[in-house]
RNA sequence: GCCGGGAUGGCGGAAUUGGUAGACGCACGGGACUCAAAAUCCCGCGGUGGUGACACCAUGGGGGUUCGAUUCCCCCUCCCGGCACCA
């Protein structure tokens, strides 16, 4: 509701501001969710899904989007999907698709593949069994022939929140650095690192490899022990978030390689701290001036040797070298003919060092992996290729696109169902005829969500994945989505971009020009556990706060047996802690402008927001108050009234109270104006309460009680202008109530085709200003000045007022800070 | 652990990016209307002191820059998002 109000009101109010806007919609229908859905209620996916796709298309009606419906879609179906293995393939020609093996999660039991999800605790969710990691072949995505323009092309997109592109920039993590060559004690090659620090290359005591190095298995070979560690490293964390947090654990490999500059002998270990996927898979280890290094040094007892030194105040004096790592750059010290040199000059010089014994050269080294695609389930794209024993990985040909996913199966859990299914992957070889074998692999959902805002533009087209009229409308001017999408998906959308770009298929460098990253809804978590430790969790819906007599919260229980739940703390809103809200509930019991009303009024949009609906009586309370006003007015005769400009500026001049409300009506709507640039719907929601407030006080009658408002015929152009102001101005929020409205009050045949409200500057200006009146800084009054006074003449009135009067007494005046129409400060 | 973001009354949030901290709304308290309740309307509502005009304190904690800091700088705490198979 938050996401596509969002787009909503902008589509709206661009609409209205005279853009041809376009709102889509489709779904993103494949995936585990699905799958996990589907194996709970014994049902094939697809049956799920559509049903699904059914009940939201309905909720998303209800609630008043103006979605073009003609370009409905779903990832998840031939018509779609059949492209994604199109350019695959075209890809796979290219070399931009590549066959390796990669890792995956195993769940020895089931026999299955896990995604990172279902590993909770290194024990599959389903089985509870320790799971191991296998190497299996997998296709990938060369993205990181990409990196250089993926990195430089942010600087280019000028319409994306600065944070994400920093997350982006530090993801693809582009470091100039310095490949270093240790050469083997033996004589029989070199041990190859890369570091940024090669200023710290003097101070390198040992280096370190990861568990799946090579030189780690050689050297395995003939020691069972090591062997034995080297295994359980294996066994170990996919995930970076648990690998970075393990305790660190090493073994020494025996092996030892030379220091390409000092010839001292280092020695090799094996450690969990050092990633196969970056780098050579191996570090030089420089304690001194490394956490991880240090960390490590410190609980193997192995040497720490102190080469550079800070620059800007005595921390080696302070700190010695056993007590902790100096990881920031400085200058260099016991470093031989290397020593006092900055960091620069330092690496400067042991680069070209190495070099010249052809032991090192100056490269750059990127953090971004190829993006592995083979996903080991049923519900997603089947990946195009087929197997013959005779002629090897042969490529579906185009003609034979789309490979159709069967829409029959039901997961069960244990393995891939596709695998399972004969009539699926028994075919016949293209090129030799003979038996062959299907690919059961399917695609990584993220490639679904890649491109599929390009085919919104051209969903009819049977014969090619984009046409011409995807250069009209590309790019997406305003693309919305969670913060969490900051990273993978808004990378991988812009590779394919360039991707297609490159193929010919698009003009655009770039998919999204402005990007809005919306907060995420949490929502408060309840749950029980029972005496065998079985949790449940309950919907806070179901939940009812025990309240104190000061309203202060002391439990809470469940409303259908009045016992207590337990709260888990504030989460995101999912499915895993039934913490979510339906909020068809909010829609039948106050209606859809209510509901799109609260939510952009309880937060503004790129912030997290606590779900409460403590607020949305608020809301319905103000429309109502709205209608009131609105059929008073039109009861008073108003709806009558002419739009006559001349006239209403009579009127108004010669009223000093109509004067007054008009500009505080117009005032509040250039600030509304400002907020709405800044999508800080909030605030425009508060602004339209500011308006209602200010007419209700103008107009409400005497004896107040049943809300009598008195409206005077020279008042009602006035009136008529304010709410033709109001309307328009939630008419992206509330489109129902503003639709229904305008036309009542006989102010046009459709709000959306009214032009959008500007302020008038003749109504904004004032003869006199108030300014804030400081006494060094603080806060002791205020002055009255005429709205076009000099600095002068400010000045001088505020040191002759009464109020600074009483503070200079006694003291000389140093100067005075005049700030135009906010304040002035009088420093003594 | 690393990268990014956040913290303001009882609550959601505002403050035109260095210029009146708490707009607007919720909750709460008092009053009006009513036989009564609901709905509606009016008033109050950060803290401490004072009968009072007023004074002082206060934007997660500690320091700094400035005539002036929620806003800028340094250090710290806690919370949220991401970490490549949730999407």
């Amino acid at each position: 509701v938050r996401n596509y109000t969002i787009g909503d009101v902008l589509s709206r109010y661009h609409r209205m501001k005279g853009f041809q806007v376009m709102q889509p919609m489709g779904w993103d229908a494949f995936g585990l969710p699905a799958e996990n859905a589907a194996m709970a209620n014994g049902v094939p996916p697809a049956k799920w899904t559509d049903d699904n796709i059914a009940y939201m298309r309905k909720q998303l009606k209800s609630l008043g989007f103006a979605i073009d419906w003609s370009r409905e879609l779903a990832t998840c179906k031939p018509e779609y999907y059949r492209w994604n293995q199109w350019l695959f393939l075209r890809m796979l020609e290219k070399d931009l698709v590549y066959k390796k093996t990669g890792v995956v999660n195993w769940d020895p039991i089931d026999q299955t593949v896990l995604a990172n999800e279902q590993v909770i605790d290194g024990r599959g969710w389903r089985t509870g069994a320790l799971v191991e990691k296998r190497e299996i072949p997998m296709y990938y995505m060369r993205i990181t022939a990409y990196a250089d323009e993926l990195l430089s092309a942010l600087d280019s997109l000028a319409g994306w929140p600065e944070r994400v592109k920093v997350m982006q920039a530090n993801w693809i993590g582009r470091s100039e650095g310095v490949e270093v060559s240790f050469p083997y004690e033996d004589g029989s090659g070199v041990l190859k690192v890369f570091t940024t620090r090669a200023d710290t290359l003097m101070g390198a005591t040992y280096c370190a490899v990861a568990a799946e190095h090579p030189l780690a298995t050689r050297a395995a070979a003939n020691n069972p022990q090591l062997a034995a560690f080297i295994e359980q490293c294996k066994r170990g964390a996919v995930i970076e978030a648990e690998i970075a947090t393990q305790p660190k654990a090493g073994m020494a490999t025996g092996q030892f390689v030379v220091h390409p500059l000092s010839g001292e002998k280092l020695p090799v270990w094996v450690a969990n701290y050092v990633l196969m996927g970056y780098g050579e898979g191996a570090v030089m280890a420089v304690p001194a001036h490394d956490e991880r290094d240090f960390e490590f040094a410190t609980q193997y007892r192995l040497p720490i040797k102190r080469v550079v030194q800070s620059t800007r105040g005595a921390y080696e004096d302070t700190v010695a070298p056993w007590q902790d790592a100096y990881a920031e750059p400085g200058v260099t010290i016991d470093s031989g003919a290397f020593s006092g040199l900055a960091f620069e000059a330092a690496v400067d010089a042991i680069a070209a060092a190495l070099e010249a014994k052809g032991l090192g050269k100056k490269r750059v080294q990127y953090r971004l992996r190829d993006w592995g695609i083979s996903r080991q389930r049923y519900w997603g794209t089947p990946i195009p290729l087929i197997y013959c024993e005779r002629c090897g990985d042969v490529p579906v040909p185009d003609d034979q696109l789309p490979v159709v996913l069967p829409d029959n199966l039901v997961p069960d859990g244990t393995g891939n169902p596709l695998a399972k299914t004969p009539s699926f992957y028994q075919t016949a070889c293209p090129t030799c005829g003979g038996t062959a074998r299907r690919e059961t692999d399917t695609m990584d959902t993220f490639v679904d969500s890649s491109w599929y805002y390009m085919r919104y533009c051209c969903p009819d087209d049977a014969t090619a994945m984009v046409d011409d009229r995807v250069g009209y409308w590309m790019t997406v001017d305003q693309y919305i989505g969670g913060i969490e999408h900051a990273i993978l998906h808004l990378l991988y959308s812009r590779f394919w971009t360039k991707v297609m770009r490159d193929f010919g298929l698009v003009q655009i460098d770039e998919p999204f020009t402005n990007l809005l990253t919306q907060g995420m809804v949490l929502n408060e978590i309840f749950y029980r556990k029972s005496d065998s430790g079985r949790i449940t969790y309950f919907n806070p819906a179901d939940v009812e706060l025990i309240l104190d007599e000061r309203g202060q919260r002391i439990g809470a229980k469940l409303k259908l047996d009045g016992k207590p739940v337990e709260s888990d703390g504030i989460g995101t809103m999912s499915k895993s802690k039934n913490n979510g809200i339906d909020p068809q509930a909010l829609i039948d019991e106050h209606g859809a402008d209510t509901a799109r009303l609260f939510t952009m009024f309880a937060a503004p949009p790129e912030q997290t927001l606590e779900w409460s609906d403590a607020g949305v009586e608020g809301a319905f309370r103000f429309l109502k108050r709205l209608w009131h006003f609105c059929a008073e007015f039109q009861r008073a005769g108003g709806a009558q009234t002419a739009n006559d400009p001349s006239a209403l500026a009579r009127q108004v001049a010669a009223s000093p109270d109509q004067t007054a409300l008009r500009h505080e009506i117009h005032a509040i709507l250039k600030q509304a104006n400002y907020d709405l640039l800044k999508f800080q719907f909030n605030t425009v929601v508060s602004a339209a309460m500011k308006i209602l407030n200010a007419l209700e006080k103008a107009y409400r009658g005497a004896g107040g009680v049943s809300a009598v408002l008195a409206f005077s015929q020279e008042s009602l152009p006035l009136v008529r202008e304010a709410l033709a102001i109001q309307l328009r101005l939630l008419a992206p929020i509330t489109p129902h109530l503003s639709f229904h409205v305008w036309r009542e009050l006989g102010l046009g045949n459709d709000v959306f085709d009214a032009p959008w409200p500007e302020p008038d500057e003749n109504a904004l200006k004032l003869d006199e200003i108030e300014l804030v009146l400081q006494v060094n800084g603080k806060l002791r009054g205020s002055i009255k000045v005429p709205s076009d006074a000099v600095r002068a003449q400010i000045e001088q009135m505020a040191l002759a007022s009464p109020i600074a009067q009483k503070y200079i007494e006694g003291q000389s005046v140093k100067k005075v800070v005049v700030v135009p129409g906010r304040l002035v400060n009088v420093v003594l």
